[in-house]
DNA sequence: GTTAAAAAGCGTATCGTTTACACTTAAATC
DNA sequence: GATTTAAGTGTAAACGATACGCTTTTTAAC
């Protein structure tokens, strides 16, 4: 071991991931049931601990794949919380993210393996540690990533309707949203495709289903177009 | 030592800075000569290692203050880089801040002590490890925030002219703004109060002096108000 | 089969913000 | 007193954001 190096200290690193998902009009994240101790039975975000042959963002990807049974989900890295006692058994440092999930793709068998359930962002139980703190980052940051970024789509079905996108962004916004300014705004940006198909689950009349265009947003983006909703 | 956390490894955690500067029209960045194995001699940011007692804010804390002389500076928690192979002589997880100052305030002297020296932005040296990306990072949030918050003020003396602070955004925006509309903005936020003097170092005539008020400021911000240049 | 109900879909006018643009003023230097 | 240098000032056009109500389609109820 390099001399200089080893005169500091080691500390344990955990990873913390807020998931989110979007359901029946609600915006939800995935909590579980802590199974050890301190906080044992509580409600905790999903996390785990950074192993020796893995980065840190594979350490994410493992931790979200063992509770949504799900790979290439999106993922962002959030924030470090290092306070000495925000873990009163130990010093732990904590690298969050942030993933979205498409829920009707998420394993509901997992909820009993994992003791993971969905719960309505505005409607969770409390929490332990500072996780309290990490939700209400991520919910700011998921504000302005889906106001910047088409990342929405990643919480909705493969086909969806304008009626739905824009409840989405009314569960991530906490307002109203103007139908005619919102519908005019996503379809100028000509993103998404309209289908031949209506879906007529929320409605006698049904609503026309679209599909986002992914690789036409990345050929956009390179000539330096700007997502906004 | 609780059971379950002990069957898991720990690392060592590094806290290095970004910390920027404005002189001469350009943006600068304090860089430092290694003075310890791997790639010693080369320049990197300044860093230090994660100890025990202290929080990671503290660190960092800790180590502006080694470097610049200086507490309170403005700081921010930027991003946390734990590739396994990041630094080829030990896995260490870094957590990044970056950092402003007012270089008229920095110590001069220190320069020496430390191997701490000035660099501008756009003709800095090839730095270690992934520092180039850690400062590229750095310089996109840098972007972002002095569009968005009042904080290009600590880069600045406590008394500046309205064009110095139009150079200023220039510099890190790395375009030119128009004179009347940068003026005609910040002038209509009521953020900054004009003085009785002028300062004549960069012109006959003179530019008269101003100073932020932050405490307005803060009022203005609890009531919603969104500062944006 | 007529009626009632419920959400989808659509267009325009107003307001505010952003952008583009050129001359005058003040003071120092020669 | 003529020249130089940067500071300081206003207005018009374009663009984007917001506010706002009626018609259409279909199903279910009577």
């Amino acid at each position: 071991m390099t001399p200089y190096y080893s005169e500091n200290p080691k500390h344990f690193i955990a990873v913390d991931c807020i998931i989110f998902g979007f359901d029946e009009g609600e915006l939800k994240i995935l909590l579980h049931k802590r199974n050890f101790e301190p906080e044992k039975g509580k409600w905790s975000l999903i996390g785990g601990f950074l192993q020796e042959k893995e980065s840190i963002d594979l350490a994410a990807r493992r931790i979200l794949q063992r509770y949504s049974g799900l790979t290439n989900l999106f993922m962002e890295q959030l924030y470090t919380f290092g306070e000495i006692d925000r873990d009163p058994a130990e010093r732990v440092v904590s690298v969050t993210f942030f993933a979205l999930i498409r829920i009707e793709d998420y394993n509901m068998e997992l909820t009993h393996e994992t003791s993971a359930q969905w719960w309505p962002i505005s409607h969770r139980p409390g929490l332990i540690f500072d996780h309290e703190l990490m939700v209400s980052k991520a919910h700011d940051r998921l504000k302005i990533r889906t106001k910047n970024r088409p990342i929405g789509f990643e919480l909705l079905s493969r086909k969806f309707t304008v009626p739905q996108l824009q409840s989405l962004y009314e569960a991530i916004y906490q307002r109203k949203l103007d139908k005619r300014n919102f519908r005019k705004k996503i379809l100028s940006m000509n993103l998404i495709k309209k289908l031949d198909e209506k879906d007529k689950g929320t409605s006698k009349k049904g609503a026309y289903l679209y599909q986002f265009d992914k690789r036409k947003y990345l050929k956009l983006a390179e000539k330096g177009f700007h997502f906004e909703l």
